[in-house]
DNA sequence: CCTTGCCTAGGTAATGTTGCGAATTTCGCC
DNA sequence: GGCGAAATTCGCAACATTACCTAGGCAAGG
């Protein structure tokens, strides 16, 4: 397997990057650059093409010219953050100003360099903008696992679960039952299913679990 | 508690703002108006004379220039940042850069505009930047109440409080003492003063309180 | 010395939880 | 339409936990 070994470190895996830039020059050098250190790089000579792709999720960050003709960097980054996805991106600019760039780091970039950059200035980036992806993924595996979990649940096991989030000192099966105007014994049961569904072993801990949820 | 919040005057009048600058004309022009605009300003001719002052916190928003003589906007925000204490700036700069600006926005700010600028344009950032603040202010005070019902703990019902958060599973009264060595009445004894302290009525508000706070 | 606050603990009554068992309804599928 | 699986509903009784009242030992401070 190849180790980006960026610092002498065993990573899990290959970060893997897109590097958007009309520039042939740019693509070329720059990726091989950075997969000469470990990376593992796509290349796209616009924006159009990087949004034409099935999949511009699955990069762990990406490299975005922020002079294009057609789509430019920071109408991407707009672009992704309207579809719900917001990567971490890191800007390269060959004539933008300083408004552009506070733009793009209100809109959640990470970084924003001017070119021309030196190369190792731009890979130290780029390895803390992985960083901070990898905690990012890791956070969205979370939520995702636990989004997955709450789906087994049936619609009535639901509902006891919210009114119990809704208030918890209330959550006993007295309450819940009358609540919803079913016997005590039938939350109970309830609860039982959803506490193995979950696989947690106490109500404390499915509220925490659930607040973690929304 | 040293100060009930007196309800004589309405709180979300005036926006306290701290004009920072070594330039004249600048802290004159800008700050009347800022104040025609109904902001209310105070104004310091260098990072040093803001620091100077005893209580640099209360302000709701920086107007900060990059460059000055001695201390530079930038390194006021990292002391400021490291004193725990970040509120919103908005920078203003005559010189800076891109790297400038890209530094700062990583260090928390707000917005970060270049000389010369339109003063509208400048006091439509403010207003915004006023508004993150009115909203961090909500949240700080919400914490810090938090903070506040928490402190009056003691130290044993703190140790049993942080029992009970790190494994909710085993938070019942038994296992607690168990844990400490010592009866279960006594976790008993000491759980209910915790409700009544925090003013909670259940173990699950409990939790949920705790890993509010952290 | 007395007061105050904290930690400790027992006993009893109330409350909540769980296991065993079972009826009715709903839903997808042949 | 019929059939089986899953969901929802519940009672009873045993078990576990918590709440409430009470109270002694201990250290700090007036």
């Amino acid at each position: 397997m190849t180790q980006p070994a960026p610092s002498g470190e065993p990573e899990t895996a290959a970060p893997v990057l897109a590097l958007v830039d009309d520039d042939d020059d740019i693509r070329s050098s720059l990726s091989r650059a950075l997969r000469l250190r470990g990376f593992e790089v796509e290349t796209f000579a616009s924006a159009a093409a990087f949004l034409g792709t099935d999949m511009p999720l699955r990069f762990d960050c990406l490299i975005l010219d922020y002079g294009m003709p057609g789509m430019n960097g920071l109408e991407l980054q707009c672009e992704l953050n309207a579809r719900g996805a917001a990567p971490p991106i890191v800007f390269i600019t060959g004539h933008g100003g300083v408004p552009e760039s506070v733009q793009a780091m209100k809109g959640g970039a990470i970084d924003f360099l001017e070119k021309p950059f030196r190369q190792p200035v731009l890979i130290e980036r780029i390895q803390a903008a992985c960083e901070i992806a990898a905690e990012r993924r890791l956070r969205n595996a979370a939520d995702r696992a636990l989004a997955e979990r709450f789906s087994r649940l049936t619609a009535r096991e639901m509902e006891i679960v919210e009114r119990m989030i809704e208030s918890p000192s209330e959550s006993s099966s007295k309450e819940v039952g009358r609540h919803l105007g079913i016997s005590p014994r039938t939350v109970d049961h309830h609860r039982a299913r959803i506490l193995e569904k979950l696989g947690v072993r106490s109500v404390a801990e499915l509220i925490d679990l659930a607040r973690q949820r929304g």
